[in-house]
DNA sequence: CTAGGGTTAG
């Protein structure tokens, strides 16, 4: 460290310049370090003022809290304290370093608010004692509250500037827009929007970007273009926004457009560029897209980023193809929690469900810390698995173990596993006596295993419960039908049915997709405006004739009508996920795995179809349904007739 | 002295 600057200094003798030009480059060590010998010299009193914010920010950069506290004291003493500038550096440091307590205000922790409301207190204290405010000190109380959850009073503090006589500014702006982003809060979002043009802020670049993702939250993106398009050129940083909010309202071609437009405009993309994109990918299934933004993250050399290596492991899993997901699962050097989980999730979606709990253990081996979302994947590779023993090992793990309190998804998987494992009483035991109010979404889990288990009786109780929680439940409604109709209780279900349409409920349209040639074929029920429909209606009778001979019978059980079993077979023909399956296999070269999603479960008839498929066409066929995978080969499927 | 974009679940 060279003390030479300091030691002649030039004229007037200033200790405080050294110290600001350090703590600005970053060199906070150095910016303490020379604070620190200044007030061990006979520097003259007036450096102390002109250094302190400096200091201040130091101690806030290396979490330095005896010596920050301190240096609140030094800024009484010294008179500082008056200076609007210094105070509002205190004041940041009260805000950034939760624990450091007011000196004249340490109640302690105090009821449920705990040690973040201690920090904010400490922080309203030193606001509360300022003899001059300005607007910095405002923003820095509400960007405190804002980021503290205080989302109330963070904007009643803005009308409580107002009145006071100072003006929001642009940084007040960015700190509340993001509230209202969180919130969905369109109505509040547009008025700050016509107070920043009113205001002449609509130009600044981070109330730019504030507002097009408070758009992108409130699912307007058409409002967020509109955003875009008005701001002045450019910032790399408003192409990311744009890219993730298309990316988040599940509109990737818009994403595309502008992921060109951006490489066009020479901005260059960084990590999350492509961790917003890639997610989308998985989310929509579609492989080659996300295969073509793999090749374009390893040429930028972006691999070694955990955010995109989870990201990819994630839209590897979810587009079905866990091979590739394991792949660079094992390419990292030191995986974190996240990646772990991501590839647990993936094993439990879809099939060698028990390697999920190897993984678990193995995580667990080298001390990586599981979260919630770890047991909510191991809770969910056991339901999948059957694995009811296990299920309780974990449930009751978490919160012994690792203290993690389960939360109603714990609770809900706990209760499938249970479910599904035929053990109804059980689960409804458990599901009675849960911590949690269970919800409606609970109780159905229970309601599709009496369906599987064909418990009419305990069906009809839980269905009672699920319609006092949601009248309108339209799922609900149409298992508890198929119970009635499975069971052969006509009248019932006819009446159930009548019911519905009174209170005039739609049933959600089922559709499957398959991605082919690199171009998306969309299947919606009754929907023959394929222009290939006639030749898959050929094919799929070709095929029911051989699945025919090779024992296939078609089931009713999810056939919601009650009409005659001729029609019914043709119903079933018509089932999306079939076409999609047959129309995959006739364009596609022999032996080309199949992957088709579909937006609700798969139904048992289709399943026992598609096993026999696989076997006839000799071909691999991986169906993402709404709840997990199923890899049907050579008449079998990976999830074991289990779902 | 105060500010902006991202990952895992359902």
């Amino acid at each position: 460290m060279s003390l030479a600057a300091a030691a002649s200094p030039p004229f007037p003798p200033s200790w405080a310049y050294p110290i600001r030009v350090a703590a600005s480059q970053g060199q906070f060590h150095h910016a303490i370090s020379l604070f620190l010998q200044m007030r061990a010299s006979v520097a003259p009193r007036s450096s102390v003022p002109a250094s302190l914010p400096a200091a201040l920010k130091s101690c806030e950069a290396l979490g330095l809290r005896a010596l920050g506290a301190s240096l609140h004291a030094l800024a009484i003493r010294s008179c500082a304290f008056a200076d609007c500038f210094t105070a509002n550096a205190l004041l940041n440091l009260y805000i950034k370093l939760p624990g450091l307590h007011h000196p004249s205000g340490t109640h302690g922790p105090s009821g449920k608010g705990g040690a973040e409301s201690v920090t904010l207190e400490g922080a309203r204290k030193v606001f509360d004692e300022m003899l001059n405010r300005d607007v910095v000190s405002w923003n820095t109380l509400i960007l405190g509250c804002a980021e503290n959850g205080r989302h109330q009073d963070a904007l009643c503090m803005v009308k409580e500037m107002w009145r006071e006589g100072f003006k929001p500014d642009s940084f007040t702006m960015s700190s509340v827009l993001p509230i209202l982003a969180e919130h969905a809060d369109i109505t509040k979002g547009m008025v700050v929007h016509g107070f920043a043009i009113k205001n002449g802020l609509d130009a600044d670049v981070f109330v730019g970007s504030s507002l097009i993702d408070m758009y992108a939250n409130c699912t307007r993106m058409d409002y967020s273009v509109k955003v875009f398009d008005s701001l002045p050129d450019r910032d790399a940083i408003l192409w990311n926004s744009m890219l993730a909010g298309c990316a988040q309202n599940g509109l990737v071609n818009a994403a595309l457009r502008i992921f060109r437009q951006m490489l066009h405009a020479g901005v260059r993309p960084v990590p999350v560029t492509f961790s917003s994109l890639i997610p989308a990918c998985g989310n929509l299934a579609l492989l080659c897209l996300g295969k073509q933004l793999h090749a374009y993250v390893i040429r930028g050399r972006f691999n070694d980023n955990m955010f995109i290596t989870s990201s990819l492991i994630d839209m590897y899993s979810k587009c079905g193809n866990i091979s590739i997901a394991r792949h660079i699962f094992d390419g990292i050097q030191s995986p974190d929690i996240v990646s772990w989980t991501a590839m647990i999730m993936g094993y439990a979606l879809h099939g060698p469900a028990t390697e999920a709990l190897v993984l678990f253990e193995r995580m667990e081996m080298g001390n990586v810390k599981p979260n919630h979302l770890t047991f909510l994947a191991v809770l969910t590779a056991c339901s999948h698995a059957g694995l009811v023993n296990k299920g309780w090992e974990y449930f009751n793990g978490m919160s012994d173990q690792y203290g993690i309190v389960p939360s109603l998804e714990h609770c809900a998987a706990l209760a499938d596993i249970l479910g599904r494992a035929g053990e109804l009483d059980e689960a409804y035991n458990f599901i009675s006596n849960m911590k949690i109010k269970p919800t409606a979404s609970v109780w159905s889990t229970l309601l599709r295993a009496c369906r599987v288990h064909k418990n009419t009786i305990l069906a009809e109780e839980v269905a009672k419960k699920i319609f006092e929680l949601e009248p309108r439940s339209m799922g609900s409604h149409v298992i508890l039908s198929n119970v009635y109709s499975a069971s052969g209780r006509w009248n019932e279900a006819a009446h159930l049915r009548k019911s519905m349409r009174n209170k005039g409920m739609k049933k959600e349209p089922a559709c499957s997709w398959i991605e082919v040639k690199n171009k998306l074929h969309v299947f919606v029920t009754h929907d023959k405006s394929h222009p290939w429909y006639n030749r898959i209606v050929d094919a799929l009778n070709v095929y029911s004739e051989q699945m025919r001979h090779l024992g296939y019978v078609p089931n009713m059980e999810d056939v919601f009508q009650d009409i005659e079993e001729e029609q019914k077979r043709d119903v079933l023909c018509g089932h999306n996920e079939k076409l999609a399956i047959v129309f995959g296999i006739i364009s596609t070269p022999p032996g080309t795995t199949i992957r088709v999603m579909k937006n609700l479960r798969i139904c048992v008839d289709c399943h026992t179809a598609t096993k026999f498929i696989s076997k006839i066409a000799a071909r691999e066929i991986v169906v993402r349904d709404v709840n997990r995978f199923h890899h049907f080969k050579d008449g079998n499927c990976s999830c074991g007739d289990f779902w």
